[in-house]
DNA sequence: ACCTGAACACCGTTCAAGT
DNA sequence: ACCTGAACACCGTTCAAGT
């Protein structure tokens, strides 16, 4: 069970990879008290300072946690259907991306730092789009922002049901159409 | 600055009211991280086992803030404006609770036995309203509160600065403009 | 470069002992 | 009834020591 003291033979060792799918997982079945540096070095049959030589901090964990998740959003966005249907898209598969791991994202929601990468980049994004609709259009990029944050965070309350998941998804786009009706038919 | 062993003399012990300001004022400088059953009881001048005496838990604790945060939220709320404008009152006084302490909003989502109580008699409320206005009433009602939810949490980012957070009010009424505005203008 | 072990300064909570 | 002190099983993180 315990490993020698010194460095391990090559591929032993743990990866960066190993330890953000871990910590997804004890976030994922406990939530952020779950997750502790000891708990996931434990699963990982480690000890809890090995961690610190492919992480810095926990913050840091988290971090890369979000970026990971949040980096995909933006990929495949195509805006042929004009700005409605671009900011459509993009909110919908951010909404997907936040509903797949709700714990992640409250724990981030208590470590603000941890916003600054990847979902900086998709409000930039819903800025711009936005701005080719209305003036107002940092007013409603929050607006549409923030919605989708609530309505993802509901599912920690839905934890496994699955019909009741497809209903608030369900929910969620019928929302997102009543908000983006302003901006005219697509 | 340590007190005697025994029990206090009539008036000299903390209060429950006491404990739940302080940790109140705990949470809203440092988040839930700030918040810790030590820290709390140093605050009070007091050993930490002590405030177990009028609290159960931390959990507990959490539970006794919320009731007392959400449960002014429904007192003066009158009907005479219709089921629209009922609703719309609740919503805004439930938004303006969410966002004098944002930090214990977030912090009670991390622990969902806590909504129990107060927010489960303003949900309930919300869903009397809306069954006059639409079959899709829960999905409604879950769209309204998720989006207040949502919108009530970013001012985690914007502690402080009073422009933003009144710009942010601003918004959060015009998108229940929108949303109401399906079931007819009052 | 990458791991271990011991250590430091924290946690929440229980339990027995005081008055 | 209400407080203390000691104790237990935890935390995150640093630092020196190993290979």
């Amino acid at each position: 069970m315990t490993r020698p003291r010194g460095r391990p033979a090559r591929g032993q060792g743990v990866t960066r990879d190993a330890i953000l799918d871990a910590a997804l997982g004890l976030l994922d079945e406990d939530g952020d008290a779950g997750l502790t540096m000891r708990a996931l070095a434990a699963r990982l049959g480690v000890t809890p300072m090995s961690l610190y030589h492919h992480v810095t901090d926990r913050a840091g964990l988290l971090r890369a946690l979000s970026d990971r998740l949040y980096g995909g959003v933006l990929q495949g966005i195509d805006e042929a259907g004009g700005p409605v249907e671009g900011i459509r898209m993009v909110l919908t598969r951010y909404y997907d991306a936040v509903i797949t791991h709700p714990q992640l994202t409250l724990a981030i929601f208590a470590e603000p730092a941890a916003f600054a990468g990847a979902s900086r980049e998709i409000t930039d994004r819903l800025t711009a789009l936005l701005a080719a609709l209305t003036p107002a259009y940092l007013l409603w990029r929050d607006i549409l922002v923030d919605h989708a944050h609530g309505s993802g965070l509901a599912l920690i309350a839905a934890r496994g049901d699955a019909a009741r998941v497809d209903a608030l998804r369900a929910a969620y786009r019928q929302a997102l159409d009543c908000l983006l009706g302003q901006f005219g038919e697509s």
